[in-house]
DNA sequence: GTACAGGCAGTAT
DNA sequence: ATACTGCCTGTA
C-alpha cells in the first residue's frame, strides 16, 4: 500500500514536471527558428520589429523581456496558452512520439512572425542551416533596424515592404542566390495585400495553404512551415528531408507504394494527408519531435 | 575538383 | 502524373 502511494506520487510529479518543463534553448535549438544567438548567459532572439532576451536563473526560473516591450510576446512566441497535456496525449497515441515526447522534455513549437517565418522558409530552400542563418543574419543588417539591448547591437526583421524595396540584385547580394527572386515575389505578395496574414490566420488549413501556393517559390514544404509555425495551423506536417526519412523509416505503412527521402509533390499530398489524418489535430506538435529526433540521432548540431 | 545541403519551378515525356 | 534539370553559395 505504502509503495504504491508512493509511486503513484512519483508518477504523478513526473507528469506534471512534464508539462509544465518548457525548455527555450531545447527549443530554440531544434531547427524551427534561426535568428537567435547566445551571448554570455543571456539568449537573443529576432521577433519581427522587436528583440527578445531569454535568460536562465540560477535559481532555475526564467526571464523573459521584448525591446521594446511587449508584455503578451513571451506568451504568444513560447506558446504559452496551449493546452500541452491535450497536444501530449492526442500525439502520444502513436507509440514513438509517445517515446520522443519523454525522450526530449521540453522541447515545444513556438510561434513566429508570419512574414519572418516565411521569408525565413524560402531561405531555407535546398541548403543547410548555417547557410539559412547567414543569409537571414545579412537581411535584418541591411534591411532592418538597429535596437541597442545590453550595449549589443542587434537588427530587427525587415517588413515586407522594406524588402519590396530592394531590388533583386540588392537581395542577391545577402547571400540569397537564386532565392533572391523568390524573396522579392514573397514581399510583393504581402505588400499588395494579395497574401493577408490576419485572414489566413483564421481560414483553415486547405484554403490558407492553396494561398501561400500561389506565390511564386512557395511549395508544399514551405507552405506547411508557415502553416504551422506562424498561422496557427497545429495540425499542418511539413515533409523534408529528415521527416521523410523518419516516415520511410517507422511509418512505412502510411503509404501504400514506395518511398525515400526524396518524395514527389504528389507523394508529399498523399504522405502529409495521411500523417495529418494519424497524428491528428496536432499532427504538427508529433512533427516536431519527430524532426528533432532524427537531426538528434544523426549527430547534428544545426 | 566535386559532392552536398531542411526545395522549387520549368520543361519534356 | 512522373522524371529530370538547373539553381546560388559555402563547406568538407
Amino acid at each position: 500500500m505504502k509503495k504504491f502511494n508512493k509511486d503513484r506520487r512519483n508518477c504523478l510529479t513526473g507528469l506534471q514536471s512534464l508539462y509544465q518543463s518548457f525548455d527555450p534553448v531545447v527549443s530554440i535549438n531544434s531547427g524551427q527558428v534561426f535568428l537567435w544567438e547566445k551571448r554570455g548567459n543571456s539568449w537573443y532572439g529576432v521577433h519581427g520589429d522587436r528583440i527578445v532576451r531569454f535568460a536562465q536563473m540560477i535559481d532555475g526560473h526564467a526571464e523573459f523581456a521584448a525591446f521594446p516591450e511587449d508584455r503578451l510576446c513571451e506568451q504568444k512566441m513560447f506558446r504559452m496558452g496551449d493546452d500541452v497535456r491535450a497536444i501530449f496525449s492526442e500525439i502520444s497515441r502513436d507509440p514513438l512520439v509517445r517515446r520522443l515526447v519523454r525522450t526530449y522534455p521540453g522541447l515545444r513549437l513556438m510561434r513566429q512572425e508570419p512574414h519572418q517565418c516565411l521569408f525565413s522558409f524560402v531561405c531555407a530552400s535546398n541548403t543547410n542551416i548555417p547557410m539559412i542563418r547567414r543569409m537571414l543574419y545579412t537581411l535584418t543588417r541591411k534591411f532592418g533596424r538597429p535596437v541597442h539591448v545590453d550595449g549589443i547591437e542587434f537588427f530587427t526583421f525587415p517588413s515586407a515592404s522594406d524588402i519590396n524595396r530592394a531590388s533583386i540584385d540588392e537581395l542577391r547580394a545577402c547571400g540569397l542566390g537564386y532565392r533572391a527572386k523568390a524573396i522579392k515575389a514573397a514581399a510583393g505578395a504581402i505588400a499588395t495585400g494579395q497574401l493577408d496574414f490576419d485572414v489566413l490566420k483564421s481560414t483553415g488549413y486547405e484554403e490558407a495553404k492553396k494561398e501561400l501556393l500561389q506565390v511564386y517559390g512557395v511549395g508544399n514544404k514551405i507552405a506547411d512551415c508557415v502553416l504551422l509555425f506562424s498561422l496557427e495551423k497545429l495540425d499542418a506536417f511539413p515533409i523534408d528531408v529528415w521527416i521523410a526519412r523518419a516516415l520511410a523509416g517507422h511509418y512505412r505503412w502510411l503509404h501504400k507504394k514506395k518511398f525515400g527521402d526524396k518524395i514527389t509533390p504528389h507523394q508529399y499530398e498523399q504522405l502529409s494527408e495521411s500523417a495529418r489524418d494519424y497524428f491528428g489535430r496536432y499532427a504538427g506538435y508529433a512533427q516536431q519531435y519527430l524532426y528533432y529526433h532524427m537531426r538528434q540521432s544523426a549527430g547534428k548540431k544545426w
